[in-house]
DNA sequence: GCCGTTTTCGGCCCGACTGTTTTCAGTCG
């Protein structure tokens, strides 16, 4: 076992303990050991082996002999044990809002409620308001979660899906039979919420395919659901449809199992206007046309090649000038990086570190600011503390120029969580909401509106604080903020943790259309989620983002000019403003 | 369960919000 999954293992503990244990420290207690398995940066057979497992923080003679356990064996009895205490998938109740780990373990000791059904059942026959703690509102409000967790139980983010798809992909590559495989569907578009894992497969023996994907066990349930296309299931629940076609077809299967519907039904529509029958397979003047490749489909069908990501909706279909979309080595380095200063996982050095090893030629790094007390936000003196410390590695890293920043709270006033003397001390701010998300629309526009006028202001962070597949975004009226990220040269984030993805990329082309310009940020909170600039730049390719159209594909220099520029003329604002104030009266 | 220049017990990042209560517990960020 590596760390990873040591600390998956305690995770789970954690949720059993916190599931029966009034003692919510000792739930803690395994969450902290699993951060803690994360961070080592050694291999953990070797932290056994030397002894100093112990020297850990968060390992003491309970956790420790767990983790030797799981090293050794890869099983933990005490798991097991736990496991067999509780109906096995009775953590999908907490994809329904409102019900926590505390809950789902009252409501599986009282009424023996282990999953969403009998959980649907219980509140329809009005048995959970017998319990303490529980009322009618609750039972009600569970009643209408229900539907959610439903919707969201098929649902994956596309990091997961990918997780299934790409290692298939290299499995599927090696089988003899197979001549080419390729992943399609809507993680080829790169969506953010997928619902399967589609691949596309060319052989010349489809039933040799099958048979070897049974005997490896690659996929469980294998059925056939219509003739070429096979459904198996993937160890995580994903559905997986496998779409096979002789090497003349594999383009057009490559095509067709990319989708959307929408595309695929415009491109249907264009070969018959090219006289082309789309049956299978595809005839010409009564001819087979030979597709083995999906730019070949294009050519056939007289039209551009269009990138997948693109292809969400019908595109009228045409010869045109290829969309040179941004791609992630265009990024010349990135913004928003948490540190242990607040609550990310790794230090100032290895995250400075961790962007040299990107070839990044800048990092802006990036912490908490003082009110947010749960992050272990910044004080005004933790803030000069974090700057020396930038300052004191810095050097080492040059050329690479590392930019002093925080992620600021706007508050629910919509001022910025310092004052301007401290954030003059930053070489940029990116301001995002954190707190108070239920606001009604007009007010948080105006929050928001409010906080883009702070001209110390540079970035403004994941818009609609959206978590997908958890929380909805707060809602905004996004013409407004547009308009005034315009107007005041607010630069809006495209946060890259595949669980915000925050512009989403359906807002992005009205942003654009009013004079936004964009940054690609991984908000990360660890050195390997620096690579969520990666999902990034998924979303700013689909929303047909060029390089152009991206801050943070500058060269140093020209990011250099730009921020000194900017904090400059903020502080000559505020200035003014100042004297202004005091020739009112006000003492400064 | 872990931790300790406040060491062997009593704390454990914090606050808003909600629904349940009548002083609090759970959820969520």
């Amino acid at each position: 076992m590596d760390r990873w999954q040591i600390s998956r293992a305690l995770e789970e503990i954690a949720r059993y303990i916190e599931l029966s244990d009034p003692n919510r420290f000792k739930a803690q207690a395994f969450e902290r050991a699993a951060r803690s398995i994360e961070a080592i940066g050694s291999d953990v057979v070797e932290l056994v082996r030397s002894g100093a497992l112990y020297d850990t923080p968060g390992i003491g003679k309970a956790i420790g002999p767990i983790i030797v356990e799981l090293v050794e064996t890869g099983d933990s009895r005490y798991l097991n044990d736990l496991r067999k205490q509780y109906p096995a998938g009775i953590f999908a109740l907490m994809r329904v809002p409102g019900l926590g780990l505390k809950k789902i373990g009252i409501l599986y000791d009282q009424l023996g409620i282990g999953s969403v059904d009998e959980l649907e059942q219980a509140c329809r026959e009005d048995r959970l308001r017998a319990l303490k703690g529980f009322g009618a509102k609750t039972q009600q409000r569970l009643l209408d979660g229900i539907g959610f967790a439903r919707s969201s139980e098929s649902s994956f983010l596309l990091p997961t899906a990918l997780e299934v798809a790409e290692p298939l992909l290299e499995r599927l590559a090696k089988i003899e039979s197979i001549a080419d495989v390729v992943i399609t569907g809507s993680v080829r578009r790169r969506l953010e919420i997928v619902h399967n894992v589609n691949l596309a497969i060319s052989s010349v023996d489809p039933d040799a395919v099958v048979a070897e994907i049974t005997r490896a066990s690659l996929l469980d349930q294998l059925q056939i659901i219509r003739p070429g296309t096979i459904r198996g299931r993937a160890r995580n629940e994903m559905d997986v449809l496998l779409h096979m076609a002789s090497p003349d077809d594999f383009g057009v299967t490559i095509l067709t199992s990319t989708g959307s519907q929408a595309f695929v039904d415009a491109a249907g529509a264009k070969a018959a206007k090219e006289g082309i029958d789309t049956g299978t397979p595809w005839t010409k003047g009564g001819k087979a046309l030979s597709l083995p490749s999906e730019e070949s489909v294009f050519e056939a069908l007289g039209a551009t090649f269009v990138e997948p990501e693109l292809r969400e909706r019908a595109l009228p279909l045409a010869r045109r000038k290829r969309t040179a979309l941004v791609s992630a080595d265009e990024l010349q380095g990135t913004f928003h990086v948490h540190t242990t200063f607040s609550d990310g996982r790794a230090s100032v050095y290895e995250m400075l570190d961790a962007a040299r090893q990107r070839d990044f030629s800048y990092i802006g790094i990036s912490d908490h600011s003082k009110t947010a007390a749960y992050a272990g936000g910044l004080t005004v003196e933790r803030v000069a503390e974090q700057q020396a410390e930038i300052d004191r590695h810095a050097p080492a890293f040059a050329p690479m120029r590392v930019f002093k920043g925080t992620e600021a709270d706007i508050l629910a006033d919509g001022s910025i969580d310092y004052d301007s003397g401290t954030l003059a001390k930053f070489d940029f701010v990116i301001a995002s909401v954190h707190s108070r998300f239920n606001m009604p629309k007009d007010e948080m526009t105006e929050r928001i509106v409010q906080a883009l006028q702070n001209p110390f202001v540079t970035f403004l962070g994941h818009l609609t604080g959206r978590l997908l597949l958890s929380r909805d975004g707060y809602s905004v009226d996004f013409e407004k903020i547009f308009d005034a990220a315009a107007e005041n040269g607010v630069m809006i984030e495209i946060n890259g943790n595949p669980h915000r993805l925050d512009l989403d990329w359906r807002h992005i082309r009205d942003a654009l259309s009013r004079g936004v310009r964009f940054s690609i940020h991984p908000d990360a909170h660890s050195t390997d989620s620096l690579s969520h600039v990666v999902s990034g730049t998924w979303v700013a390719r689909k929303a047909g983002l060029r390089a152009r159209d991206i801050f943070n594909t500058a060269p140093v220099e020209e990011i250099t000019a730009y921020l000194e520029q900017r904090r400059r003329s903020a502080m000559d604002r505020t200035r003014t403003a100042a004297r202004g104030e005091s020739g009112r009266g006000s003492l400064m």
